[in-house]
RNA sequence: GGCGACAUAGCCAAGUGGUAAGGCAGAGGUCUGCAAAACCUCCAUCCCCCGGUUCGAAUCCGGGUGUCGCCUCCA
């Protein structure tokens, strides 16, 4: 049993083959650092984080790198308008981008580039293009000469052209300094006022593809096991880096293509053209901004953010509505519970270790790997990382331990045994981690230490004293009341209340 | 105009030849002063339409229809 991905190159599925065994070097297109990211970024991200998390589970070794395209024209302009600096632009948005991620629990890479600090090879990587016949300086740009490459279209699959008979006049503008219209910018002339770096075709800055293809090469090789990024990127950017690298270097210059499919709002893709794009933070929260689960200002969990994505197929297109959001806050909602299973019933159970500093961490646990629960995992992971598929297997222990909880809580014990359930309970665990997807803490524990046992006790005397004198609306006000601080009650036969946060 | 993807229950969605996973929502029952919680049970004769191949198709082939993406910056 293998695993098999979808290469976009070939266009098909494909058994996983690194160039060296059990290493994988996997470069991923990484943002523009000009703006907040969006719910299509941390789709992006989410994606690439969970195949990464999935071969290191499969046991590669992973190199994961990934880039910050910190020159660029909106940076500029952002600049402009703000009254800032590009490097000021670049680096807060950087920073923010790093505080979205984590709260998604998006591991960090291996290594992060960034343009402004690859201009050497960069400037080296143009100058062997334009040695080799593949790049040519024209009014202080320098172009890449797409018609010398052959294999120019391969991933994409689209001729020269096809393009240009079908795009109009919008290829056409600048053919007075191209020598043809598909050709593209490696390096781009300065103008006054604008930020360069000096280089031998004069003061400017990088194009756009180059910086990819120089980074690859400076961090990882020449050639890499996969790169991935948003579909979006398929042409023309991953075209030209490919143009570029394999001119280069003459070498394949990723084994594999993957590509994850855009976030849609109303059927149309998210995007900051449109200006249909929700942040990252908007949807979440500001990250400083503490504030308790039942808060209507918090509409999501990031975890359930999170969720939403794993529970489609990674390289169709998602919908992003209200509808979606309140059912992935449920299936959160049902995981999240089954995760702090250990937590909230281990000691009930007689599990010795609660108290250990490594009780919760997945990387101590002992899962038995030939489980059915861990092969179907698997066998669905395998298969083009079928996150749905895996989510099931996830679904299943949960209900059954959320099933048993509720047992222990309100019957007093489970009718499984305490190790069946341990057993199920780090299993879920663990596979939860591969798609990275932690527990957040319980809602009512820290929102709700107002009340004391004591207090709460004491209302439930008052309620049963009215529920006596059949004053309903007092004792269910008394009800809602305690419900309003996070804890339900339990009435039984017998006029026994039982209550729990 | 060129290239490509997708179409499965109220919603999301897996499944690529052997008779429809899972999630959300919903319904019924037990219980209950009511409500809530809990437990049990139910929820696609069918996979956009029309043909074809096959013992057998949601799955393969042909033809439609619809939606979306890329061809300009984009995750």
């Amino acid at each position: 049993m293998s695993l098999v991905l979808y290469n976009t190159l070939t266009r098909q599925k494909e058994p996983f083959e690194t160039l060296t065994p059990g290493q994988v070097k996997m470069y991923c297109c990484g943002v523009t650092v000009y703006d907040y990211s969006h719910l299509g970024h941390a789709r992006c991200y989410i994606t690439w984080d969970t195949v990464r998390r999935y071969l290191m589970w499969r046991g590669y070794d992973v190199h994961y790198v990934q880039n910050f395209t910190d020159i660029d024209d909106k940076i500029l302009n952002r600049a402009k308008n703000d009254g800032s600096s590009m490097q000021t632009v670049a680096e807060t948005y950087t920073q923010a981008y790093f505080e979205d991620m984590e709260r998604l629990n998006v591991l960090e890479a291996d290594e992060y580039t960034y343009a402004t600090q690859t201009l050497d090879g960069i400037q080296r990587l143009i100058s062997e293009l334009e040695q080799k016949g593949y790049a040519y300086p024209a009014n202080g740009d320098v172009y890449y000469a797409v018609r010398k490459f052959d294999g120019y279209g391969k991933l994409s699959g689209r001729k020269l052209e096809d393009m240009l008979a079908g795009a109009g006049g919008r290829v056409a503008t600048d053919t007075g300094i191209k020598r043809d219209p598909a050709d593209f910018a490696l390096w781009k002339g300065a103008k006054e006022g604008e930020p360069f770096w000096e280089s031998p075709w004069g003061p400017g800055r990088p194009g756009w593809h180059i910086e990819c293809s120089a980074m690859i090469r400076d961090r990882l090789g020449d050639s890499i096991d996969i790169h991935m990024g948003g579909s979006d990127l398929v042409f023309p950017h991953h075209e030209n880096e490919i143009a570029q690298s394999e001119a280069a270097t003459g070498h394949p210059l990723s084994r594999y293509w993957m590509h994850n499919g855009m976030v849609n709002v109303g059927g149309e893709k998210m995007s900051k053209s449109l200006g249909n794009f929700t942040t990252i933070r908007q949807l979440l929260g500001e990250p400083e901004q503490l504030i308790g689960e039942g808060d209507p200002t918090v509409p999501m969990s990031p975890m359930a953010l999170r969720l939403f994505f794993l529970q489609a197929s990674y390289r169709k297109p998602v919908d992003f509505t209200q509808g979606a959001i309140v059912a992935a806050q449920g299936s959160w909602a049902t995981l999240n519970s089954a995760l702090l299973f250990g937590s909230k019933h281990g000691s009930k159970l007689g599990w010795s270790d609660v108290k250990d500093s490594d009780f919760l961490n997945p990387a101590a646990m002992r899962i038995d790997r030939e489980s059915a629960q861990v092969q179907q995992f698997q066998t669905a992971m395998d298969q083009d990382f079928n996150t749905a598929g895996a989510l099931a297997v996830l679904f299943e222990l949960a209900k059954e331990l959320n099933r048993a909880g509720n047992l222990i809580t309100h019957a007093g014990e489970a009718d499984t045994s305490s190790n069946i359930l341990r057993q199920q309970w780090q299993t879920l665990v663990c596979l939860a981690e591969v798609l990275g997807l932690k527990a957040s803490p319980e809602n009512s524990t820290e929102a709700d230490g107002k009340l004391s046992d004591e207090q709460v006790e004491a209302m439930i005397e008052q309620r049963q004293a009215a529920r006596a004198a059949k004053n309903f609306a007092e004792s269910d006000r008394l009800r809602d009341e305690l419900q309003a601080q996070g804890i339900t009650l339990i009435d039984k036969p017998g006029g026994v209340t039982e209550w729990h946060r």
